[in-house]
DNA sequence: CGTCCAATTGAGGTACTTCAATGGGTGTGG
DNA sequence: CCACACCCATTGAAGTACCTCAATTGGACG
């Protein structure tokens, strides 16, 4: 039987991470432990793994020569990535770890015949990258089209969303270890301005803050003010598969 | 023998599109003519067919409600997309004709049985993701962190480097049919601030502009002013085939 | 209890936006 | 063949949304 049958068949009952999938196909993978700070891939070098984000956050960045850095977008747990090493690609920017993280890693090789062999599997890893090249895609109109308000606002209902999704978040509050220049350098704003901004926001009673949470006071108004619409991340279209088998 | 092999052996001789390794492989494709500003691809629908640009510019973008609009990258001659097709992912976003367009259309059914049967196929548009992917990822470093004249320089140093292995700019000039209000909506930029940085390049003495063909002085100067690295777009890593397969 | 780092707020500067007027190029109809 | 309309690019002038610099506060930790 392969996964396929299986993935489509039970889609609808529960979750079962990226990472049990992979045991679950039998796949050799070695579990990592990185503290908080540390660089998981470095620009330039060829790429050797595929990871699956376990615990923890970690994010992808770009630098510029004087200092500048923008950061792409944030892995959270449940998150795989560099799927491009199946095609030996270098590395054309960093990642690293924002808090202690926990994550598999399968050698590009093994992983890369494993989707040969599974089309089940390589379909629901293939929805892994739909889903990131989307959430990339999204990032460009949040900082191309939208004000500091707007942004700020849908930065944290896309990670809202997301953290839910990976079971670590509720349905009023969220917490984001992240300080106001990882979000400036995620927002393309700077830390001073992104403070003045979510000040605006508890202003307005659509949030509040207190330490690295965020409580959702009004998520309809905050999803209004940054005119946010869930559907690029996929959610529906989630690969799933039985709590039994995890 | 697999076009892996094939592929890997003869990957320095000389260009060949992803369309033509379409017909190469066997695969039923449809050749489509567009008019410019059709809309190729409406954001919500399924997508049905992956697609490759024979000729003619097209472009991704998305809308926000009160008509802002953030263009997410340009599609050239010999660029393919929509893979996401062969999960029957529903698109995120819209693909407008900004040229008259030839392309080539393949249904995504066979699309997959195609790189299933063929590992060599599958590794070259593998490739195609990874660097439309990284394209991507750019255009967030380019439209978050640069200021405008770094912006318009580097997109302009892309377009160039782009349209050179698609054969179809000269190493001093390029042409790019795009009004000043494209290129603000791809740039993050309103249009008159677009032709007032236009201006500024050719006060400095680095690009000259006579309709839609820029004219590049200075190349060196160029780069160095937008930091431009086209590392990004993994150039020697493309797949190509010899043109007597042609 | 001092140190350090993050967050906040104020004050002033700047890069970009918006509104508006002008001119060039092109296609069209009289 | 010219007159007109239309679109696009450019430039000026004024406004605004950010940024930078700086001072203050509070929390965490040794």
């Amino acid at each position: 039987m392969t996964m396929d049958a299986l993935l489509s068949r039970l889609k609808h009952y529960a979750e079962i991470t990226d990472g049990e999938m992979l045991t679950l196909s039998g796949l050799p993978t070695t579990v990592l432990h990185r503290a908080a700070g540390q660089t998981l891939v470095t620009i330039g070098e060829a790429l050797q793994n595929v990871f699956v984000i376990e615990d923890g956050w970690a994010m992808r960045h770009r630098m510029l020569s004087d200092g500048r850095r923008q950061i792409l977008n944030f892995m959270l747990p449940g998150d795989c990535f560099d799927l491009q090493a199946v095609v030996r690609a270098k590395a054309d920017h960093s990642v690293t770890t924002i808090t202690p993280v926990r994550l598999r890693a399968v050698s590009a090789g093994q992983f890369l015949a494993a989707l040969r062999a599974d089309a089940g599997l390589a379909s629901a890893f293939w929805w892994t990258a739909v889903q990131e090249e989307s959430i990339l895609r999204e990032q460009i109109v949040r900082i191309g089209r939208r004000s500091a308000r707007e942004r700020v606002a849908h930065l944290i209902l896309e990670l809202h969303r997301r953290l839910m999704r990976a079971g670590v978040a509720d349905q009023h509050s969220v917490v984001l270890p992240l300080t106001r220049e990882v979000m400036a350098d995620a927002l393309g704003l700077s830390p001073v301005h992104v403070s003045r901004t979510l000040s605006a926001l508890r202003a307005r009673k659509l949030i509040t803050t207190d330490g690295r949470t965020i409580g959702l006071l009004d998520p309809i108004g905050l999803a209004r003010l940054a005119q946010f619409s869930d559907a690029y991340l996929h959610l529906d279209e989630t690969m799933r598969l039985p709590a039994e088998f995890a």
